[in-house]
RNA sequence: GCCGAUGUAGCUCAGUUGGUCAGAGCAGCUGAUUUGUAAUCAGCAGGUCGGGGGUUCGAAUCCCUCCAUCGGCUCCA
């Protein structure tokens, strides 16, 4: 008798072996035709592989991870059939799952290379494969066996991952010709694959190593049905017309020179003007929070990053010193303000009652990012931590970190970030050696960060040993419009840099004490946020926030005197206003400035000037009917203050 | 940094068996038009075809090299 528990704590009992396809059946014919793999006592498995032993299972279908998973995964092995086929003798690397799709990385050999022409190919390929509805088979082998395949095959890469892995844990997995090393699962069969598209290609190295052979990776993402494809494609499209360095030239928010140098930005003056009001809006919350800003130089003597550590660790991989007539003399472009901002806590001595101190800048840093690295606004060289320390007393830990993460709320709510969650990175529970600082105190600051999360009633996720070498952190995910992630704001535990710069407060026993130190950056970096901003919102900015909020269209120049009246009034009401008063008919005016995304686009005629009115036009909604200004001038300011009050922006 | 692709006017892009191939649209300027809710018409101007070197009678086109961008890999204090 074989007991089967079901997620709701249903108990099914069979007599013999059954399949989670079997069980599936015995459900429902619908859940039978959509499940697509099962999860045995916290394991995932095939389908058709026998239950043998009491178990407790949750199917799972595409909308679960573990469903999409298999699918992929077997469309991965469908895709190697199918390149085997049209590339006889290639060897494979390996091809797993991915958060959209799969990939293969195989060794073409010399001389071969796939291009995007030859993705119809593949795709033909897959298709008329796929349409065999071969099944998956799960096939338990010795390790010899899988070595002497591969040996034969003269595949080393396989043969290699076979080396490292225990005899009698080795599985290969077939279907029609094709056999492959693999510890699954996979689905029934190649029948559920209808829709499949190859995305690229592109080189990565045998197992990620830069030593290694570079193999060829081809990427592809697969569906059970054709519309769920074609809304995949849909979706790219989208993400494609947000791309946040194509609305940023559009908008003209910034550009980058080649005489400047790659990884460069310059912003131009919308952009600088949004950059502006942003870094205005988070100056204003830390105020609120008890934050003083400081400033300190973009350079420091060579010896400031050796005290830190930082020298060490990165020294080699960054801009390199700048030299001074006087010879030795070395100073280096901050890649971050921490050092810096360690000196100002030193100025003078600190008392237990002063702690927390909240140190903060829009610090401008350079990092010598690998130039293939570059990205936008994402990635760069040169960008502007809104950046902050905060020196407390161990026993202030928690609640410093729960009044961050209230900044945070704070900013996400204000952007429209509604979807969020975050990351806590621990130590590695395994290897505690390769951090600074003593257990204690790492096992306060972790259990501090999870207490805070979990008063603060956030969703989180942990990892253990994504921790940096100095303290545990807690890392912030937004989700955009699209459902895309981006990684944001962080706060960290740094026990490293109190120690290396002797910082020190005096307790209430008049004894010398190390204060801890938090980093934190709600936005990350404004390059960054801006970028994720720009992506989220389609380039069309909250009212509050955007560079320009209103133009004013006459209908023709004798509209040109009452436009200007209309702007002067505006602007003097703090609403940032432009005048589109060029010889062109109103129709063309009425496009140029919708498609510079600007929120109220005001048509005057002579209508207008006669009722001392305003036509209103809504960005993207078309046309609202006309008021009187003053009426307008009310509607925008309401329509701000609603946006920022909540926050207490301004 | 590595693999692959790309680089033509401010923007988007045509233009390769090497020979009126230096083009178009938008943006800009000038003029006409004086316009009522997503593109008025005409004219003008604008590029050492990413930089440098080479092959050739002749190079945007072929070769080498450097730079930058894009897609990945690796990396991200």
């Amino acid at each position: 008798m074989i007991k089967i528990t079901l997620p709701d704590n249903s108990v099914r009992e069979y007599n013999e072996a059954i399949s989670g396809y079997e069980i599936a059946k015995n459900i429902s014919h619908g859940l039978a035709k959509e499940v697509l793999s099962i999860t045995v006592n916290d394991e995932v498995w095939d389908l058709q592989r026998p239950i043998t032993y009491d178990a407790k299972i949750k199917l799972h279908k595409w909308d679960d991870e573990e469903g999409k998973h298999a699918f992929w995964h077997s469309s991965a092995h469908l895709m190697a059939e199918a390149m085997e086929a049209l590339y006889p003798g290639i060897k494979l690397g390996i091809g797993p799952s991915i958060e959209n799709g799969f990939y293969y990385d195989v060794d073409l050999g010399e001389e071969r290379v796939i291009t995007d022409a030859d993705f119809p190919k593949i795709e033909a390929k897959m298709k008329e494969l796929a349409q065999q509805k071969n099944e998956y088979k799960r096939r338990e082998v010795a390790k010899q066996e899988a070595l002497d395949f591969y040996n034969k095959k003269g595949n080393e890469y396989k043969v290699e991952l076979i080396t490292e892995l225990e005899d009698g844990t080795i599985t290969l997995y077939e279907q029609g010709n094709f056999t492959d090393l693999c510890r699954g699962p996979h689905l029934p069969s190649t029948e559920k694959i209808k829709a499949i598209k190859i995305l690229s290609v592109a080189g990565a190295y045998w197992r990620g190593d830069e030593k290694r052979k570079q193999l060829t990776r081809v990427y592809g993402i697969t569906f059970p049905k054709q519309k769920m494809l074609e809304e995949y494609l849909v979706l790219i499209e989208e993400a494609k017309k947000r791309d946040h360095r194509k609305i940023g030239k559009e908008l003209e928010l910034f550009t980058f020179s080649q005489k400047v140098g790659q990884g460069l930005p310059l912003w131009l003056p919308k952009g600088a003007e949004l950059r502006e009001r942003l870094e205005n809006f988070l100056k204003k919350i830390q105020k609120r929070y008890g934050y003083q800003q400081v400033i300190s130089p973009h350079i420091g003597l060579k010896e400031l990053w050796v005290t830190s550590g930082h020298y060490e660790k990165y020294g080699k991989d960054s801009f390199q010193p700048i030299s001074t007539p006087t010879e030795g003399e070395e100073f280096l472009l901050k890649p971050m303000n921490c050092p810096h901002h360690c000196e100002i806590y030193k100025y003078k001595p600190h008392s237990y009652k002063d702690l927390p101190v909240r140190y903060a800048e829009f610090g401008t840093v350079y990092r010598y990012e690998q130039s293939g690295e570059l990205h936008g606004l994402t990635r760069v060289r040169g960008f502007t931590q809104d950046d902050a320390h905060i020196f407390c007393r161990p026993d202030q830990l928690k609640d410093e970190f729960k009044k961050v993460m209230d900044i945070v709320f704070i900013i996400f709510n204000a952007l429209d970030f509604k979807n969020f969650t975050a990351q806590v990175s621990l130590r590695d529970p395994e290897d505690k050696t390769k951090y600074i600082g003593s257990d204690e105190n790492w096992e306060k600051s972790e259990s501090a960060i999870l207490e805070a999360v979990d008063e603060k009633d956030l969703k989180y996720n942990i990892e253990y040993g994504e921790a940096a070498f100095y303290g545990p952190k807690l890392d912030f995910m937004v989700k955009d419009a699209l459902g895309r992630q981006w990684q944001l704001g962080t706060i960290q535990v740094d026990y490293n840099l109190p120690e290396r710069f002797e910082l020190e407060y005096v307790g209430a026993d008049n004894k010398k004490h190390r204060p801890v130190m938090i980093h934190r950056a709600p936005f990350g970096s404004m390059e960054r946020f801006v970028a994720v901003l720009i992506e989220h919102t389609a380039g069309k900015f909250p009212l509050w926030l955007t560079p320009d909020q209103v133009v004013v269209l006459p209908i023709s120049e004798k509209h040109n005197d009452y436009a200007e009246k209309v702007l002067n009034f505006l602007n003097n009401c703090d609403i940032r206003t432009l005048i589109d008063d060029r010889n062109e008919k109103i129709g063309k005016k009425i496009r140029d400035n919708e498609l510079k995304r600007i929120p109220y686009l005001l048509i005057v005629g002579q209508k207008e000037v006669d009722s001392e009115t305003v036509s209103v036009r809504v960005q993207g909604d078309g046309d609202k009917g006309s008021m009187k200004l003053k009426e307008f001038a009310d509607l925008i300011n309401k329509e701000v203050k609603a946006q920022t009050e909540a926050y207490k922006i301004n």
